[in-house]
DNA sequence: CGGATCGAC
DNA sequence: CTATGTCGATCCG
């Protein structure tokens, strides 16, 4: 199993494959296989700077393997099975805390753009096409997929896989209005639902369910829409016979009808008793899976678009759920504990949402392939992995999730950023870093949003990547404050290139660390209001009409040029100027702007000298400060004396409202976002999951209840914290326990709600299995037992432990259980650690969930009660 | 805090 | 010729 790396270190091919994710090709009949796919893609790709790159960083990933590879090795098995008992005590308490008590539902439109553009151009329907440009596609329809062409992937290179593939260029203005109408439908099954993109949304509809249950069949009645004359649906019990053969969309009539089973038990009464021309006519039960059905429909009648759905007890299933029967189809996973085992246990970890490219490969590399793989590993991956990542492995590989359907709080950033053909002279950057703040101040503004860092991203030709961030004392908001920083940091790359000019292909700017509610309130007065104040008028009729005036003008049909683009920029700094001069920017920059192209020339200079600071309350100047040290003056200033409050941001009042109001459908649209901010984030969406891969199930080596062996080492100097929590635990499991045995162990919580058979069934006897000896106890008495434990825990193995583990000593924020702070000693983890999304299932514990800076702490305080 | 990286869409 | 844009999260130094 150590050797398994040789094949992974392998560059090339190989690696690129694994970069680009070419491995999971579904070919079909009329399209290209696989390997022709493979092989095509390589030809177009190979010797390119891009290509390059992507070994680079294959090569990074492969040396974080070797470390990890390396670290496993010096592994002692003392510390597996220690780190087993800890593993297994958190893998036990979420197992208690498992909810199975919420219906989710994930609802995802199937190749949602394309699918768009096909239903409103008959050309397109029976031709392989995707959305996008020549240099990226956002998605591409199943015909196209069939050639390999798939989202992320760049035009020219679909166009040498399918020479006919039409590639239509996004209309994100329609796929919202069409994301709008199929929100008003979701709305109904969840006020709160949670739309993850224009195509995509969580739901829990348990409440709709209990109140479905009430409903008269009229309202769960539907009229079939027929829009080709003679061609009518087939009703109940005839549906066989259209026999939805192709998977393709449109490729036959786009009818949902033809595709579902209507002949539910209970509602198959439309064809007699429905009103004389209601005959097409459909109605849909009140359980989970007709209601979802229902929606689906609804969404297909409105749209002529079809619909997948996944549903489960929690999100994560129900993600991947709803990727198992697309398109037009739905899933579920009923909310049981051995249906939930049944169905983690052979799925690939990649399915899983939050396991990328990356940590597929690092996982691999331990021989981990699906979920059952994770599971068994859990203890080995605690001891590699950071422990937000191995927490994260534990609650997926025992199918956990979460339950709550939230919007996402507050944003934390906001950024744009830009490709182009390569930019060099660095008048052109600078012109174009501001041209880039001017779009993110008026952004920024439509939330009325102001942070404290700027952070620009630099890409080069080679397309290495680099961010470099700055953070001010004030706050910044428009786009003169923002471009002062980003200036300074510009400038900073600028110059450690030294002679060699920058050769970009990309910048992007991005401020973070928005104030929040109480700091607005304070801070009210910032530098910005200033500015608002010394430049009546500018910045709000800028926001409106300024912005694609100029490069409209100057480039004619498209703004391909940056070089128009950065000329009208220029233009516009020059009307801007005065504004400018107020102090915040350098004062030299206020004097160069009268002529066009003495400010390009001055510009540059200007940028090499030291900057010099006019302090916009007190007007003092001084030549030495650095952009911080003047923040702090200006903020000392404003503290100081106050400036009347009329400065405050007109901006500030709207953003609040918008927030709050939910039942707006624009503004569900996306969350905080109105129309214009939601375009911008919608433009170039990719959707690398498009590529789903049913052919994933393989491997089924079924993993049998072995490794019955533990064995127990502590910390002796905590041995009885964990002594008591141990014994804590195994009181709440109602019968003996295993490590690999966990997912079986009965709870008898509240799962009963969904009554299930198998998922509360009490235990027969009471007999206890020590943790430490091993040896099976023959007792009911749990008491008995836990003097047991004791005994053993105080005895025996635990002098040999020689490294210095502390367990539950002083529970950190950070250190939730226990996991990371014993294992520095021998030489074994610390770095490497693995980043993965935060844990998918965070809300499943109530306890953990509400005490955030100190979880763990809490749980035992309940253990000790 | 700053920089790099991952992952999702 | 030609390989996105935006955002949140995490980890490490």
């Amino acid at each position: 199993m150590d050797n398994k790396q040789e094949a992974a270190l392998a560059p090339s091919k190989e690696a690129f494959q694994f970069r680009m994710g070419l491995n999971d090709n579904k070919a079909g009949m009329e399209g290209l296989d696989k390997e022709k796919i493979n092989k095509i893609i390589m030809d177009a790709t190979k010797g390119s700077r891009f290509y390059d790159n992507e070994l680079k960083k294959d090569q990074q990933v492969n040396q974080r393997i070797e470390k990890l590879m390396q670290q496993k090795s010096q592994l002692t098995d003392q510390q597996i099975k220690k780190a087993q008992i800890q593993v297994d005590r958190l893998a036990l308490e979420l197992e208690r805390n498992r909810d199975l008590s919420r219906i989710i539902v994930h609802v995802d439109m199937d190749a949602f753009y394309a699918a768009v553009e096909m239903r409103d151009s008959p050309e397109l329907k029976d031709k392989p096409m995707a959305v996008g440009s020549n240099s990226m596609l956002s998605t591409s329809n199943y015909l196209a997929r069939r050639f390999g062409v798939r989202a992320a992937m760049p035009g020219f290179i679909a166009k040498k896989l399918c020479p006919t593939l039409k590639i239509v260029p996004p209309n994100f203005d329609k796929y919202r209005a069409v994301s709008s109408e199929v929100r008003e439908i979701l709305a109904q099954y969840d006020p709160n639902f949670l739309p993850m993109s224009l195509d995509e949304a969580y739901l829990d509809i348990t409440d709709h369910l209990s109140e479905r249950l009430a409903w008269p069949e009229d309202k769960r009645t539907f009229m079939i829409r027929t829009n080709n004359s003679g061609g009518n649906k087939p009703l109940p019990g005839k549906q066989e016979q259209v026999e939805c053969t192709s998977p393709v969309l449109f490729e036959d009539s786009p009818s949902f009808v033809a595709d579902q089973n209507f002949s539910q038990p209970g509602l198959g009464t439309t064809e007699e008793n429905r009103k004389p021309s209601l005959e097409n006519v459909v109605v849909f039960g009140t359980s989970v899976e007709e209601a979802v059905k229902e929606m689906r429909f609804r969404i297909e009648q409105k749209t002529t678009l079809t619909a997948s759905a996944g549903i489960a007890p929690n999100m994560m299933l129900a993600k991947v759920c709803s990727d198992k029967n697309k398109p037009n189809g739905q899933y579920r996973i009923f909310n049981d504990k051995q249906a939930i085992k049944d169905f983690i246990k052979d799925l690939p970890i990649r399915k899983v949402p939050g396991i990328g490219k990356v940590t597929e490969k690092m996982l691999k590399a331990l021989g981990i392939i699906t979920c059952t793989d994770l599971y068994q590993q859990r203890a080995l991956l605690s001891l590699l992995f950071s422990e937000t990542s191995w927490q994260n492995f534990v609650h997926i590989s025992l199918g956990l999730g979460s339950t709550h359907v939230e919007r996402d709080g507050e944003r934390k950033s906001m950024s744009t950023e830009r490709t182009f053909s390569e930019i060099s002279s660095s008048e052109e950057q600078y012109g174009l870093c501001q041209e880039l703040c001017r779009d993110l101040a008026q952004d920024l503004q439509k939330e009325g949003l102001k942070g404290k860092t700027v952070t620009i991203k630099l890409k080069n030709v080679k397309f290495e990547v680099r961010t470099r961030a700055l953070t001010v004392g004030s706050t910044v908001s428009t786009e003169e404050e923002i471009f002062a920083v980003a200036k300074e940091i510009l400038k900073a790359e600028i110059d450690l290139a030294s002679p060699e000019p920058l050769r970009l292909r990309l910048m992007g700017v991005r401020v973070s660390g928005f104030l929040t509610e109480e700091e607005k309130k304070h801070h009210q007065k910032s530098i910005t209001g200033f500015l608002h104040v010394s430049k009546p008028g500018s910045s709000s009729s800028l926001g409106q009409s300024d912005k694609a005036n100029p490069s409209a003008l100057a480039t004619g049909p498209q703004r391909q040029s940056f070089f128009n683009q950065k000329r009208a920029a220029r233009e516009h700094m020059v009307q801007e100027k005065h504004a400018v001069c107020s102090g915040f920017v350098k004062s030299e920059d206020a004097t160069i702007s009268d002529s066009e192209g003495k400010t390009e020339t001055l510009d540059l200079e200007n940028v090499s000298q030291k900057p010099e600071f006019t302090c916009p309350i007190c007007f003092l100047k001084e030549s030495d400060w650095d952009l911080a040290s003047f923040n702090k003056h200006i903020d000392k200033c404003l503290s100081r004396s106050p400036i009347s409050s009329e400065l405050e941001s007109p901006y500030k009042e709207g953003a609040v409202m918008m927030r709050n109001e939910v039942g707006d459908m624009e503004i569900q649209c996306e969350g905080i976002h109105n129309a214009d901010v939601c375009a911008k984030k919608q433009i170039g969406h990719t959707r690398p999951l498009d590529a789903f891969d049913d052919s994933g199930i393989n491997n089924t080596e079924t993993t049998t209840v072995e490794d019955v062996e533990m064995n127990v080492n502590m910390d002796q100097s905590h041995h009885s914290i964990i002594a008591t929590s141990i014994k804590n635990e195994y009181k709440m499991a109602s019968e003996p326990i295993y490590a690999e045995n966990l997912i079986e162990c009965k709870v008898n919580l509240s799962d009963t709600e969904v009554a299930h058979p198998s998922s509360a069934a009490p235990c027969e006897e009471q007999s206890f299995i020590c943790p430490v000896c091993n040896i099976r106890q023959d007792t009911a008495d749990l008491a008995a037992f836990n003097r047991h434990v004791d005994v053993c825990l105080n005895k025996g193995i635990i002098e040999k432990l020689t490294e210095e583990t502390v367990i539950i000593k002083h529970p950190t924020p950070s250190s939730q259980h226990t996991g990371s702070a014993g294992r520095g000693r021998s030489g074994t983890n610390t770095n490497t650690k693995l980043r993965t999304k935060r844990p998918a299932a965070t809300n499943q514990n109530p306890v953990s969930k509400k005490s955030k800076p100190n979880p763990s702490k809490n749980t035992i305080d309940r253990f000790f009660k």
